[in-house]
RNA sequence: GGGCUCUUAGCUCAGUUGGUUAGAGCGCUACCUUGACAUGGUAGAGGUCAUAGGUUCGAGUCCUAUAGAGCCCACCA
């Protein structure tokens, strides 16, 4: 065999193994009957995205479940693919065309949509080629877009099905418009901002009077589209007024004084403007009071032809400014206080967001919610961590409409089109004509004149399809009944309403006429459901705790991290970092965990591999199971405990979704149980006098051990392990260690009192380590141990596994005490079931020594003082379970009597 | 305004249903290039578990309040 690096190199491998995987398909997977599923799709990322520290997280986890499940057996789909997403897209390209001094509309709708194509196809990959470097094992032959063919119709489809039920709806009403991006969005993509700016108080002169009322406002240019003010029914301070009219400042329009329950009379001074075009609120007053609607703005929200002439064409911004100085010169403003309010922005641009009449789509939610709601509620969906059900729930309660059309290009069309003569001829041609294909004629006139519907739909109105759509649906197909229900869904808390919920609601509205695999019509919540449990990761921070941003500049780029310390590395790291629910404060030093890790493990495999040449073995030996021989000894059956425990912990912990309680516990069995102890005590007899036969045997079986570890650590460190295990398996060479069977538990090797003895061994070489640490004697420096084991048991237990003392403690003879005579001139040492002496003629420093003993003399009292005090407690014994007050006794005895030995021992060098 | 989370070693964090002497990684100190690994080994220093009460035989863990940090939701202009 060729020589291993001294140093796991990760770019020697990663390209390698992964090209590997896929020419044999191993992340392929296809419907089998005679396995269970386990799906997962990918939140898919934007096509415009580039890698983040959060996909690393978010993909990791996901790939760690997939690479798990996959191994034990089950027909394993990560289904990938990446989202249009309209807005980001679209911006993309326009800034590019901006360059050429070009907007969209000078190429034309068609022509635009092809340059993003374009750009898609170009740069729209990027992303999936880095989340490769990471090692992910999704099924690429399925690699789907949300505006490939069959996606697009499944948004046709869903978008008729709810149109047909009365569940989608076209009307004006006030949204969210955002004037950079020329859009409406919806509730969600607005991000609420505390904003510290000024509450106007503005006169309006009350009709035929020289009376003035103070209205507050903290949008003194919306005045301009003022139709009323109102009052709170029952504010005796203004009631007077009802009925009068007041004059409009700046417009000179008579408007009404109305009442309404809506007006807070403790705000301000109890009277408010209305502008229905331009507030939320004022929208649904002025419905109540029939008022009009006059709209001030344009699309880029710069006043419009509806205001007095000086003020047309001024943005929104600079005709606050301007107003406010009019009203001022007029002594139209009473005073101005500091206000703080949130203000929503753009989620896309960041643009303060315009509230906007304008005519819309939407989703009514409240029919689609309940069932969602439920199958939360009742377990069918499990959040991990669960308290992101509260969450879920209060927002599912209170769910507004959806606004799902976008004034963009690059999206779904919406699949409506109207009659051009609707409005000349038939009433009825008025009805927009939803279709799921393109109509030919009006089916009320019959013209043959139709437009389809300019806009296009929310992104999120194909990405909320994704767990079936991806799968073929609306077809019946194979796939869509063997893998849906998916298992798990692994995604930030952040898009909780953006997305899951939605998801849920989608699936548990459309998949009812689907059938099972069993050939059953979906019925049950647990049939419907897109997915069974939901994982919410960490969101990322740098060490200052602010979360990753492109503007901050903090955000590493994982690339750089992975050429720097590798994918397993990474992967690893973040993994380890991540607990369940927490967010995490990450920086790429950090990394170095996982890279000394993977180095760990690549040094165990090249000890073993390099020992393996030495004895001769042929590499197909290693695998036959040996672990039934007769001759296994502490050391052995010690790891086969720790190893079939760890096992144990790792079905609970990845059962659990507790990953980076996975990750701890394969890191402290390698590198802690597996090299520290046991590669060092296998050592011992490797080097021995042992006969070859039994060198062979002895580390056959600790490579069958090695075989296991890299089974194990495989999910999480796909590439150290895939390379290692085919230095292990040279017979195999078109297998892999990824679809190699994942251990399984065998309770039998789980063996207390085998792991009490090593405790016990390794607590006494620790002792005496330590000894010889604090009276520094040098490592040069020979060694021996006295036993003083009067009761036997322990000592004979020193006796048969000296060779372990002979080489972890660094000791070069063991003996008995003879003679009864305890020699002055050495270290003792007090462990359990009797004392070690090690004879330091000329070395010892006697003072040195009295210190350690005192040292641990004050220690021990502190502590048999506590527990003394603990069982003097008469409530204490009398009502604490007995094992817990028998083990307090056990302690204080063992305490008492080590003390005894150590003052004996304090004597004794004192004498 | 409502809801959620966090506060444990210098730093970043574990600590499952309350029960041995509270752990890890990094950093720090000392020693070691001992035949896998200095991306390493051995030993060590370092903690009144935010604060105050309470429940309990027993609290880092459960309850209440307080302080600080952060997040989400909310149409008081």
């Amino acid at each position: 065999m060729t020589e291993l690096p001294k140093a796991y190199i990760p770019a020697d491998t990663e390209e390698k193994w992964y090209s590997f995987w896929e020419e044999l398909r191993l992340f392929h997977a296809e419907p089998n009957p005679a396995k269970t599923p386990y799906a997962i799709v990918i939140p898919p990322p934007n096509i415009t995205g580039i890698l983040t520290m959060g996909h690393v997280l978010n993909n990791t986890i996901q790939d760690v479940f997939v690479r798990w499940n996959r191994m034990k057996g089950r027909e394993t789909l990560w289904m990938p693919g990446t989202d249009h997403a309209g807005i980001a897209t679209q911006n993309v390209v326009e800034k590019s065309l901006s360059r050429q001094h070009k907007t969209r509309h000078d190429l034309g709708r068609e022509d635009f949509l092809k340059r993003v194509w374009e750009w898609k196809k170009e740069y729209g990959g990027t992303i999936i080629k880095q989340l490769r470097k990471l090692g992910t094992s999704c099924d690429w032959e399925r690699e789907r877009f949300t505006m490939d063919e069959g996606l697009s119709r499944a948004v046709q489809e869903i978008f008729v099905r709810l149109f047909e039920k009365g569940l989608i709806y076209r009307g004006k009403y006030i949204v969210n418009w955002c004037p950079k991006d020329h859009t409406a969005i919806s509730d969600d993509e607005v991000n609420s901002i505390d904003h510290e700016g000024q509450l106007y108080y503005v006169r309006y002169r009350v009709t035929n009077s020289q009376q003035y009322i103070s209205v507050a406002t903290t949008r003194p240019e919306t005045i301009l589209g003022d139709v009323a003010v109102a009052i709170h029914p029952d504010d005796e301070r203004h009631r007077h007024l009802l009925g009068k009219t007041v004059i409009l400042p700046l417009v000179e329009r008579e408007i009404p004084i109305i009442a309404d329950q809506f007006v807070d009379p403790a705000f301000g001074t109890g009277i408010v403007k209305i502008t229905p075009a331009h507030d939320p609120n004022d929208f649904w007053v002025g419905q109540r009071h029939n008022l009009p609607q006059i709209n001030i703005f344009d699309v880029s929200a710069k006043l419009n032809d509806a205001v007095p002439q000086k003020y047309r064409g001024l943005d929104r911004f600079e005709a606050r400014k301007i107003i406010l100085k009019d009203l001022q010169d007029q002594n139209g403003i009473e005073k101005i206080e500091k206000h703080v309010s949130a203000i929503g922005h753009c989620y896309r641009c960041d643009t303060m967001i315009e509230p906007y009449l304008s005519d819309q789509w939407f989703v009514k939610m409240k029919p689609l919610a309940g069932p969602a709601l439920r199958v939360v509620q009742n377990g069918t969906v499990r959040f991990h961590p669960d308290r992101w059900v509260k969450t879920y729930e209060h927002w599912m309660s209170n769910i507004r409409d959806w606004c799902i059309s976008r004034q963009l290009w690059w999206g779904h069309r919406i699949p409506v089109w109207y009659c051009v003569k609707s409005l000349t001829n038939n009433p009825r041609c008025k009805d927009p004509i939803v279709a799921r294909v393109v109509p030919t004629q009006c089916p009320h006139c019959g013209s043959m004149h139709l437009s389809q519907d300019e806009d296009v739909l929310d992104t999120w109105f194909s990405s909320w399809l994704w767990p079936f759509s991806t799968l073929g649906w609306p077809k019946d197909n194979p796939d869509l009944r063997y893998f849906y229900p998916t298992d798990a869904l692994v995604t930030a808390p952040d898009i909780i309403f953006f997305w899951v919920a939605r998801m849920i609601m989608a699936g548990m509205e459309v998949m009812g006429d689907i059938p099972t695999s069993k050939g059953l019509v979906r019925a049950s919540d647990s049939e419907l459901v897109p997915f069974r449990d939901v994982y919410f990761t960490s969101i990322i921070r740098d060490l200052k705790g602010r979360k990753m941003s492109k503007s901050l500049g903090n955000s590493p780029d994982p690339l750089d991290v992975i050429s720097e310390y590798g994918a397993d590395a990474l992967r690893f790291t973040i993994v380890y970092l991540a607990p369940l629910g927490q967010d995490v404060l990450y920086s790429n030093d950090k990394c170095e965990m996982g890279r000394n890790f993977a180095n760990k493990v690549w040094n165990a495999g090249r000890f073993l591999l390099m020992n393996r040449s030495q004895l001769g073995i042929e590499s197909h030996v290693n695998m036959s199971s040996n672990l039934d021989e007769q001759h296994l000894d502490l050391a052995d059956r010690w790891i086969l405990s720790r190893l079939n425990s760890t096992i144990v912990s790792l079905e609970e912990t990845l059962g659990a979704f507790d990953i980076n309680l996975a990750a701890k516990t394969l890191y402290d069995f390698i590198w802690h149980d597996f090299c520290d102890w046991y590669v060092e005590m296998v050592k011992g007899r490797l080097y021995g006098d042992d006969a070859d036969q039994v060198k062979r045997s002895v580390l056959s079986r600790a490579l069958t051990i090695f075989d296991r570890i890299l089974r194990l650590l495989h999910p999480f460190m796909p590439f150290v392990t895939e390379e290692l295990w085919h230095y292990l398996e040279t017979r195999k060479p078109r297998e892999s260690v990824m679809v190699a069977a994942y251990p399984t538990p065998d309770p039998r090797w789980i063996d207390e009192t085998v792991e009490k003895e090593m405790a016990f061994v390794q607590s006494t070489i620790n002792s005496v380590r330590n000894a010889r640490g604090e009276l520094m004697v040098p490592p040069s420096r020979e060694i021996e141990l006295i036993l003083h084991f009067p009761t036997g048991a322990n000592g004979d237990i020193v006796k048969k596994y000296q060779n372990y003392f002979l080489r972890l403690a660094r000791v070069t003879k063991i003996s008995n005490l003879t003679g009864g005579q305890k020699p002055k001139h050495a270290a003792s040492l007090v462990i359990q079931g009797g004392e070690l002496f090690i004879p330091l003629e000329g070395i010892i420093d006697l003072d040195a020594e009295r210190e350690r003993i005192e040292k641990e003399l004050s220690r021990l009292a502190n502590l048999c003082e506590t527990t003394e005090r603990k069982l003097a407690n008469q409530s204490f014994t009398a009502k604490a379970p007995k094992e817990i007050v028998d083990k307090e006794r056990e302690k204080l005895q063992s305490f008492r009597e080590t003390i005894e030995k150590l003052r004996h021992n304090l004597e004794r060098i004192s004498s």
